[in-house]
DNA sequence: AATCATCTGTGCGCTGACGCACAGAGTGCT
DNA sequence: AGCACTCTGTGCGTCAGCGCACAGATGATT
């Protein structure tokens, strides 16, 4: 049952019961519609129509053809309209992923995203390996860094994280509290597993640092805040997170060279869906309104 | 919803997750199932696949899509077996047309027909009208008189039916019985109507009587017969129909030249289906036993 | 690390399918 | 009875859609 469009014509012809009804109905010429019949018919073996000059009459075969083409024209009309429709109402699956230590910031936003369109559900990944937006893994991902360039991703700027150099109090009763960069000697420093360490502000501190100051290392956002609040060391966090912490001292203020840019990146294929295009349009919307950004 | 080859090669592609495998499933080239899928997005106005370099993957429109032809798929090939399997299979409904009077030599038949076939429902039909085999309103007319001439109509030859001049004994007892054509002055006849009296031997009759003999006309075979019994008049009769007849009494003996041929009339479009192959067949290997009727 | 295999994507030439126009036939209307 | 309308059917010219070949890219394999 090869060529669906000759059922198609077919099934228009056993409608209609004329050959032009069904031309004008597919808006083709009425000899196509011969030339569909005809050649179904030959595939078939069996005769789907008796001719006659007034019209075309449906056999036995054709009849049965006409109620299961019935349905299945039925069936591709609500799909149609499905995924039309799929476009203007927010609906499904949507999964966004983002790196981690994030979930402050992006829980609210997705929070009223699901409020806004209550058919939604949320799924946030977060995890160490980029999630693969080509293959559909996500809708949107958050991405901090340099600006992603792989080929059919669209990139588009979302805020500066600014950073600051943060301690406990703990740590700063025991080691004392560094002025500056050049009073880091003697200190103790928190930082990023050496290969995941691409941020700007990790290599300005290894710039500075010796490597044995760096006595606490991995892979790890959330050991990082552990670390920091058990008072090991001295370490990097967004200044938004560091406000909310009683327990941290500013050790150096957040510096514009420090800042980390977050990309919104999305698939082109998925890129003009009014799903992605809500979830989008909120997220920058609620961005602004975020604290300790710089923009 | 146009387009249900596109819809078809969209299918594929999704299920198989390639294009080049949906390609070579549908034995067509990779670039046509390419540009069927862009067609069908364009016209959906959505992304179905998300497009990546070793394959496509489906969105949620597609995975909609999938599930969809998947069930069509189904459904059609289940109609393709139906109707191939159609040839196969004696099966559904069987409709026999035919001039009045016949029925007891196309009973047996039909239900010798129909212990072959459990599967087929039979009708019998008989009306003054001539049924319209173009039309589907039968398989299979039996025709008398001339061989018809209609186009899309396969004609064959079933046999003769011998025709006699029959008249019941209580006619006999009242009026005499005739030697032969030249002795029928003053006797009655049982006719046809003249509007359906193509016969031959009906014109054969008109042509040797007087009109005001022809005193009992009807246009139902059924009222002959019964006319015929009633001594009423003379009239024709099969051949093998008087024999089982006892109380008739042969007025003339039966003449090649008032044999009416009988012909099985089928439609071109339905001629060579197993169906109706099967009663032709049926019905001509009976209509060799069949006693009185020259061939 | 390098080669291979596989899959997508695109421009080009061509063929098969389409529209067009006309003929034929039947039906209904006046 | 004749006319007009509708529908099927077919030959012809054209064009859209197809196959082909090559390029680019990615993942697998050795």
């Amino acid at each position: 049952m090869e060529n669906w469009d000759e059922i198609r014509t077919a099934f228009q012809v056993a409608r209609l019961g004329t050959v032009s009804g069904a031309a004008e109905v597919l808006g083709v010429h009425h000899a196509t519609v011969i030339r569909h019949i005809d050649a179904l018919e030959k595939r078939l073996g069996t005769r789907l129509f008796q001719r006659h000059t007034r019209g075309y009459t449906p056999t036995e075969a054709g009849r049965d053809l006409l109620t299961v083409a019935q349905t299945t024209e039925e069936q591709f009309a609500q799909l149609a309209s499905r995924i039309k429709g799929h476009g203007e109402t927010v609906q499904g699956e949507f999964i966004l992923t983002s790196v981690a230590g994030l979930s402050g910031l992006l829980v609210p936003v997705l929070a009223e995203f699901q409020r806004q369109h209550p058919a939604v559900i949320v799924r946030l990944l977060t995890d160490m390996r980029i999630f693969r937006l080509d293959y559909g893994e996500a809708h949107v991902a958050i991405r901090a860094g340099a600006a992603p360039e792989e080929p059919d991703n669209v990139v588009q700027p979302l805020i500066r994280i600014r950073y600051g150099l943060y301690a406990s109090k703990k740590y700063i009763e025991t080691y004392g509290k560094p002025e500056s960069e050049h009073d880091f000697a003697g200190h103790r420093f928190v930082i990023a597993e050496s290969e995941g360490s691409r941020a700007a502000f990790f290599r300005w501190l290894r710039d500075k640092v010796s490597n044995d100051q760096l006595t606490f290392r991995s892979t790890e956002p959330a050991a990082w805040d552990a670390a920091l609040e058990e008072g090991v060391g001295i370490g990097f966090l967004p200044a938004w997170e560091a406000s909310t912490r009683s327990d941290l001292v500013e050790v150096l203020a957040p510096r514009p060279e420090w800042d980390s840019p977050l990309w919104i990146v999305t698939h082109v294929d998925l890129h003009r869906t009014r799903k992605v295009q809500a979830f989008v349009g909120l997220l920058k919307e609620k961005a602004r309104s975020w604290p300790q950004c710089a923009g």
